[in-house]
RNA sequence: GCGGGUAUGGUGGAAUUGGUAGACACGCUAGAUUUAGGAUCUAGUGCCGCGAGGCGUGGGGGUUCGACUCCCUUUACCCGCACCA
């Protein structure tokens, strides 16, 4: 019997889970090391072969770092909250928590049958109670506190009420969009329900109007990405903009130091860059415009980055939505007004950003320019958002393209403001030029302009100097079923918590989870009521248990707390974190501001969750294409499809083989209606064209790892994974390389067998050739690791055994620490070689991984590369420790060399010791 | 438009601080062996050329004894964001 991957990985992976050897403890004398891939959310399809990429290489690290002497967190779990889980149950009829139970389920299975290292015991799943007990508990430490500007971090609700008792708001410095000034006497004043109001102004969680995608028709609210050209992805029906009271998570009074906590992060430059994107920071100038009434005078507040652009403005534009509109359009413009709200208001955010056609409508009202008095005419136009800065502009022509190109379609003055004379190829938003027509910035530049104008602005106290943020709050409300209830009961319709006692508030067991007339699924429960009042209806949506759960991971059963001060004061935080580039705004943006929460209510020791995390590459499926011929049952092999008419449709990968020849009996089999079909064939085959895509169950391209695992073996499958490139890289999986590493796993089997596959070790001391090729191979795997270059590994991995093989090297010696080190990438074979070389021990658990001995490496004589005018000529053999004078009598000695150089100038002579030498002539 | 990234044989890729470009593997070619099998082994395989040799890391330019690597410039593709005031 020759080497048999599937057996050896059955026994092997029994073994480890009757052993559970992979269990950590959270004690230990080790220093600790956390591993973290990123969280899957458990699909009903399972898992594909571009999955598991970075589970493969975060095992790999995590079982170096244990051969290295650490104590290795590593876990793994499910986001199981989710809409994928809920739609399937809508359509299927089956409850959520059943098939969600199903596919973590194949998960397991699917991520154990490639050996992966976890420690089950620690295993966390958003959807159980004991789990969103917790996650409920942080919304309920959100929505009792708020951030305090000036110790710059959360702070108790209750401290907030007390000054308010104190000296009212008068002197709160606090992160809020309350707006109303009030005394300690007024706050007494106040009733139950207007005090809830004001304090929602400040909580880190709270309420608000916001709107969402309501489609009348599907009776239901959709996200973002089920919404194309204003309907729905489902039945193309349409969708407003509905206002609905909802949760919202004040991220953004932790914009700053999210922006600032970047900068330490050993994160890809993309990401950090997208990160920063999302945040958005910009600088500039809150300017106050009067806006005069018949009756009343308005305060009409704009953000600008160009304050010295003021004496430019010729138009103020206010967003459709923005408060001031209807109070302020006069009634001969009214009517035209309305109409184009309306208009506003039927778009969606996306189609409102797609349109590139301008267009506005004037209110009829007038702002008092601050400084020269004149009447500013106030537009209304959709390119002013309402979520940006404040909803609305000075709009100043002459220096923005926008604004210029609205003033040139509408007819309304251009003042130039700025001479860009000097700067022949600035554009209008680069922020360069002198300031004219500008009475007191005259002759300024603009930067020197935009400080004296905030100067004066803050002097007239008519604006100030303000940063502003594109990030906006999340909200947090969902108006579906399977996700964690809010822990929130109304009494009059003031929101109250319930007491930490009473968490988890656990998600009821609901037959029919279908949204009725724009309800949630809850509101349809009767006795849905703590104490006789009404829950919240609404669920948290996904990120909420996903912001916190490498958290748990730490001590993951704990009934009493989130997770233990002993476990995080151990853990820390996570050391190393693998995932896709998909979370690289969304989760890892709210895990962010979770854990700095967190840290600022003193239950985390670290201000960043995660330290350095890779970004793992898509593995691309090669799809397969037949060709039908348009409006027949005709198909056309590919190099004679452009003779017809054909479309190209997608084939079943599987049915195709390595020479790219379709099976044509499997084809019809696979569907129906080739059976009758005409194939038209190329030397007797169905040659099919390929292409590389994401892969996908609707383009047939999806390999599944559990077929390869089967045909080649678990530790095949792992090192191919990670053969096939860079981890970062995107790359098609072709299943057809495989063959070269599972020959290098027959070849490192033969190495300890012989013909008949009985052992062949000896015991003979190693030769000076066989240590140098072993501890070679050690200090590159080693170097490697550490740079997660893991592709380079399996390279090392198969010079050392072809050299070991050439040398017909059977010794112990040397293949004990060979064993070692290939344990963290092909822990099976590694568990069964090391059995057979009698031990007890496990080799992925009990060894220490080989360290480089740099005395093999070292050699008296030095294979030197010799360059003529740069370009390598011929090698000498050099002694180690030549030095320049000698080297040059030897290689100028040497007859190929002097056919080279022959009667030339010799100009220069460079020697670099070890590397090279360089002859100029 | 802005931001980030990539570009090397037929293919995936290697070259860690500037020092033999193409490691390792797939594929391909030829041969050996064989109860012809998608097994194993041996040799070859960047391009041009019979050869000596020349050319060669998307294109152009530069720095250097020496450039895939550093600088300038340009093109193509991928990803993210996008009326951000």
């Amino acid at each position: 019997m020759a080497y048999n991957p599937k057996a050896v990985r059955e026994k092997w992976q029994k073994r480890w889970k009757e052993n559970d050897t992979y269990a950590v403890s959270n004690k230990s004398s080790k220093p600790k090391f956390y591993v973290l891939d990123m969280f899957p959310y458990p699909s009903g399809s399972g898992l594909h072969v571009g999955h598991p990429l970075g589970y493969v290489a975060s095992d790999i690290y995590s079982r170096y770092k244990r051969l290295k002497g650490f104590n290795v967190l590593h876990p793994m779990g499910f986001d199981a909250f989710g809409l994928p889980a809920e739609q399937y149950a809508i359509e299927s009829g089956k409850h959520p928590s059943a098939t969600t139970a199903e596919n973590i389920a194949t998960y397991k299975r699917q991520l154990n049958l490639i050996g992966l290292s976890f420690d089950w015991n620690r295993e966390v799943v958003t959807s159980d109670p004991a789990y969103y007990k917790w996650t409920q508990w942080i919304f309920l430490k959100m929505f009792n506190h708020y951030y305090c500007t000036e110790a710059n971090k959360a702070q108790a609700i209750s401290n907030l009420i007390a000054e308010f008792e104190k000296d009212g708001n008068l002197k709160t410095a606090a992160y809020t969009d309350n707006e109303k000034k009030f005394t300690a006497q007024e706050w007494k004043s106040f009733s139950e329900q207007e005090r809830s109001d004001i304090l929602m102004h400040y909580r880190l969680a709270y309420r608000k109007v916001s709107f969402v995608n309501w489609c009348e028709d599907l009776g239901t609210v959709l996200a973002n990405d089920e919404v194309i050209n204003g309907v729905s992805e489902r039945g193309g029906y349409p969708v407003i903009q509905k206002p609905l009271l909802q949760w919202s998570l004040r991220i953004t009074a932790y914009a700053e130091r999210l922006l600032s906590g970047i900068t330490d992060l050993d994160w890809s430059e993309s990401l950090k860059a997208q990160q920063e994107n999302w945040i958005g920071r910009s600088q500039g100038a809150k300017v106050v415009f009067k806006v005069e009434d018949e009756s009343e005078d308005h305060q009409l507040e704009i953000f600008t980055t160009r304050p010295d652009t003021i004496f430019g403005v010729t138009f103020m534009v206010l967003a459709p939505e923005h408060h001031l509109v209807n109070q302020i359009a006069t009634k001969e413009q009214e009517q035209a007004v309305r109409a184009y709200q309306e208009k506003a208001k039927s778009k969606s955010n996306v189609d409102r950003q797609a349109g590139k056609e301008i267009s506005g409508v004037f209110t009829g009202a007038y702002a008092k320019h601050p400084f020269t008095g004149e009447n500013i005419p106030i537009w209304i136009s959709e390119y002013v958002l309402i979520d940006y800065g404040t909803g609305a502009i000075m709009a100043v022509p002459s220096d923005d393209e926008r604004d210029h190109a609205f003033a040139s379609h509408f007819g309304i003055n251009i003042i130039e403001i700025c001479d860009k004379s000097e700067y022949p190829n600035a554009s209008k938003a680069d922020k360069v030029g002198k300031m004219i027509n500008s009475d007191f910035l005259n002759g300024m530049e603009v930067k020197d302009a935009i400080e004296k104008v905030i100067e004066k602005l803050t002097e007239k106290g008519i604006g100030q100097l303000k940063v502003n943020y594109k990030l906006r709050d999340a909200n947090f409300s969902r108006q579906r079923y399977w996700g964690e209830p809010f822990p929130i009961a109304y009494k009059d319709d003031i929101p109250h918590a319930l007491p930490v006692g009473e968490l988890p508030l656990e998600l009821p067991d609901v037959e029919d989870i279908k949204p009725v007339g724009g309800k949630a699924p809850l509101s349809k429960v009767a006795d849905w009521k703590y104490e006789g009042m009404p829950l919240d209806t609404d669920t948290m949506p996904g990120n909420a248990g996903s912001s916190w759960y490498f958290l748990r991971y730490m001590d993951p059963s704990n009934p009493t707390e989130f997770c233990s001060k002993e476990a995080l004061d151990y853990w820390q935080d996570v050391d190393l974190y693998i995932g896709g580039t998909e979370h690289a705004v969304g989760h890892l943006m709210y895990a962010r501001f979770w854990h700095k929460f967190l840290y600022d209510l003193a239950y985390v020791p670290t201000q960043e969750p995660f330290k350095k995390l890779i970004n793992q590459g898509m593995i691309q499926g090669e799809s397969a294409f037949e060709y039908k011929v348009v409006n027949e049952n005709k198909y056309v092999s590919y190099n004679l499809k452009d003779e017809y008419n054909t479309i190209p449709i997608h084939v079943a990968i599987n049915l195709v083989n390595d020479k790219g020849e379709l099976d044509l009996e499997a084809v019809k089999a696979w569907r129906p209606e080739h059976v009758d079909a005409e194939f038209v064939l190329e030397d007797g085959k169905y040659i099919v064209g390929h292409e590389v895509e994401k892969m996908s169950k609707s383009k047939h391209n999806v390999v599944n790892p559990d077929d390869v695992i089967e045909e080649y073996g678990a530790d095949c499958f792992r090192m191919f994974e990670m053969f096939l490139g860079p981890i970062e890289n995107h790359k098609p999986w072709q299943t057809k390389g495989i063959d070269g590493v599972a020959k290098f796993l027959r070849k490192t089997w033969n190495l300890f067998h012989d013909v008949d596959d009985q052992l062949i070790i000896d015991d003979e001391p190693a030769t000076d050739k066989e240590l140098k090729v072993l501890h070679t191979c050690i200090k590159k795997v080693n170097e490697d690791i550490e740079r997660f270059s893991f592709n380079t590994c399996i390279s090392a991995f198969m010079i050392c055994v072809n050299d070991l093989g050439e040398l017909k090297c059977h010794k112990r010696e040397i293949l004990e620490d060979l064993v070692k080190l290939l344990s963290p990438f092909a822990p099976h074979l590694a568990e069964e070689l090391w059995e057979r070389l009698g031990y007890t021990t496990s080799v992925v658990k009990d060894v220490s991984y080989p360290e480089v001995n740099e005395e093999y490496l070292t050699e008296s004589v030095i294979n030197y590369p010799v360059s003529i005018n740069g370009k390598m000529r011929v090698k000498i053999d050099l002694p180690a420790d030549v030095n320049s004078d000698d080297a040059k009598r030897i290689v100028l000695a040497n007859d190929i060399v002097q056919k080279w150089v022959e009667d030339k100038d010799l100009k220069k002579f460079i020697f670099v010791p070890g590397r090279i030498v360089n002859i100029v002539v």
